[in-house]
DNA sequence: TATAATATATAACAAGTGTTATATAATACA
DNA sequence: TGTATTATATAACACTTGTTATATATTATA
């Protein structure tokens, strides 16, 4: 019917993913794409309506790659998984990590809502977490959360020593995950 | 010599720290500038050589305004009262929040160089932190600036129930310092 | 092979940007 | 009072942006 595709929209999401974690998304232009690709924009158009349907594919990517960073780390402790996970998100896309912090948008709330019954779950079949009740297991994951989304805001911001490893990072947040739930149990012995 | 000066280099500041507390600081432009004092771009341009000068002058004008937060907590424990002034500032300048953690400029580590020497001093003057070596003050340390980081920025994008008070923060913040802290103790005690 | 369909390139448009040249008008001082 | 100074407004410039109209060229099919 008519020429051969050259540029597809897994290709046009590709190169927008690039310049989004270099440049950050909002420095996407329909031309840096195209200049990309070695292409006019016209290929972007006949394959998005407009840039605002673009972005929304690229977000989709995004949290496509952040899935498959979770499948990768995935060892059967979801606790661990996550925190592995989003660290190595926070390193490795560390651009695009700081643009979903500073956007405020439902994908952080949406994916916290999905995740958090599965982990209250995995806490309450884990023997270390034993005896606690669901407020308490509640307030041991707030502040395991608020931990692992400050340690991801240092290292995507550079602001830990240089020669922290990803296990540095994994030893200091299970070192105060410790922390937590020690406390969390003397605490509660203490009120017997 | 000339007529009265209508437009002053702090109104063009507040004008643009409006903007870039709404909007953000990269979508500030002179016309919106201008258009929010009723002038024309001239005032800004015989105030400032460009845009450069006067974003950098409004990036002062921002770390000046984090400071004077500090200055209004100020209870004479530094480590409450950063906290609870970090918070304030997630909390009434979000959108300013969020910028400064995106931008991962210089002002965060420049900040943080010059204030962890001041809190490793106060903490080694704390009774509560009796006995502990540098190394392990300096953990702790860590351990609390990122869970603090973590807190800021839920608290900046919205994260937590809504309603979670003031209060309720710097709870979970000195709970969780309680934690780090009595876990270290114990640490300590247990390698004796 | 001729034709219809269509993927691509080019160029233009309108809107918005930073910046500057020019004009205007208000003030202080001789 | 007249004049030099200068704060301000207006308008234009060059550039970038998203988007679209148009032209071109390539492919499958009749």
């Amino acid at each position: 019917m008519g020429p051969k595709i050259k540029f597809t929209k897994e290709q046009i999401i590709d190169a927008a993913f690039e310049i989004a974690n270099t440049e950050g998304i909002d420095n996407i232009t329909m031309r840096k794409i195209a200049e990309k690709m070695g292409s006019s924009v016209a290929p972007i158009y006949l394959n998005f309506k407009d840039v605002n349907e673009l972005i929304e594919a690229l977000m989709d990517r995004i949290v496509g790659v952040s899935q498959q960073l979770l499948i990768e780390e995935s060892t059967g402790n979801p606790f661990d998984d996550i925190g592995r996970a989003s660290l190595r998100f926070a390193r490795e896309y560390s651009v695009l990590f700081r643009n979903l912090v500073m956007k405020n948008n439902s994908y952080m709330k949406g994916y916290n809502e999905q995740m958090l019954p599965v982990l209250i779950q995995e806490m309450k079949n884990d023997p270390e977490l034993e005896g606690f009740t669901v407020d308490e297991l509640n307030t041991i994951l707030l502040k395991m959360r608020i931990f692992q989304l400050g340690l991801s805001v240092m290292v995507a911001n550079g602001l830990l020593p240089e020669d922290y490893k990803n296990q540095d990072l994994m030893d200091i947040l299970s070192s105060t995950a410790d922390d937590v739930i020690l406390s969390a149990r003397i605490r509660k012995s203490q009120l017997k």
